[in-house]
DNA sequence: TATTGTTATACTCTATAACTATA
DNA sequence: TATAGTTATAGAGTATAACAATA
């Protein structure tokens, strides 16, 4: 288990296996959640705006790596639920600037709950260097989408 | 950094990184293919069939963890093209042996070169540490979803 | 009866193109 | 003209329920 001195070769292979695990693991989370009334891809866009603050429609559909009329639906569904709150930007009439709600905040601690319930039972039946392996790699995923 | 006597807490701050993690990288995957003509969803049943070789419909729709008239579309979409073969069970005439054709193959190794041009490039401009974390992630993921 | 797979139907997610309002 | 966002439209992915064929 040395330092590769040929990193070409297991980066494609890494690529060919990343791909696949990460796919049918957002498959299983869809399915294991338990409240059904809020979407990932909804969770997931909250999540944003709780921790990164207000921002507009633009920034959000960027910071979630989708299109912004994908978006545009997204926060129609979380204003009208009243998990997330719409306001004219003060000098810019066009854009619009978006932020979790109180009750959008209690639906995604909530959410996190739930999730642990499959999850955490999931991640419990891994040993601790396993789940270190895991914790090491969410950053890196991170850094590999955002670059 | 030692191996914490409190795993219950990082467990679930572990769940609520992840999944966005995960979720992110898929959408970038997505949209970062270059050969459109065939989707994820569909190089990664091709995928299982030419790892584990050739098997039901039932079996394929389990490994995918879809539904099985969720896989019923991408099977027929494959055959379509010529890139999965189906036949006649031959003792078991309900079910169908599927099985990926010379073409499915070599398919799959020009989408594994093309994915390597974005993910490739994503993962050299990690540290050969990160990719590390990465390639030991990878297994961790799958044990997660199997189980 | 039980199992394998398909068909019918519906909803979510996502995209591109065209449009409106504002800068 | 350029930008922020929405509307219109379309296609992929997925599910559940109902069905047909076979065991």
């Amino acid at each position: 288990m040395t330092t590769s001195l040929t990193p070409d070769a297991p980066t494609g292979e890494l690529a060919g296996l990343l791909r696949p695990a990460v796919q049918r693991l957002v498959r299983v989370l869809r399915n294991q959640r338990v409240d059904m009334s809020v979407t990932l891809t909804q969770m997931s866009a909250m999540a944003t705006l709780a921790q990164h603050g207000p921002m507009s429609a633009g920034e959000l559909a960027a910071a979630e790596h989708v299109q912004p009329p994908s978006m545009t639906k997204v926060i129609a569904i979380l204003e009208e639920a009243g998990l997330v709150s719409r306001e004219s930007h003060p000098t810019d009439r066009r854009q619009a600037v978006l932020a979790i709600t109180d009750a959008g905040r209690q639906l995604l601690d909530e959410e996190v709950q739930q999730r642990d319930r499959w999850l955490a039972a999931q991640l419990t039946t891994l040993s601790e260097a396993e789940r270190a392996v895991l914790r090491k790699a969410v950053p890196v995923l991170d850094k590999l989408v955002v670059q």
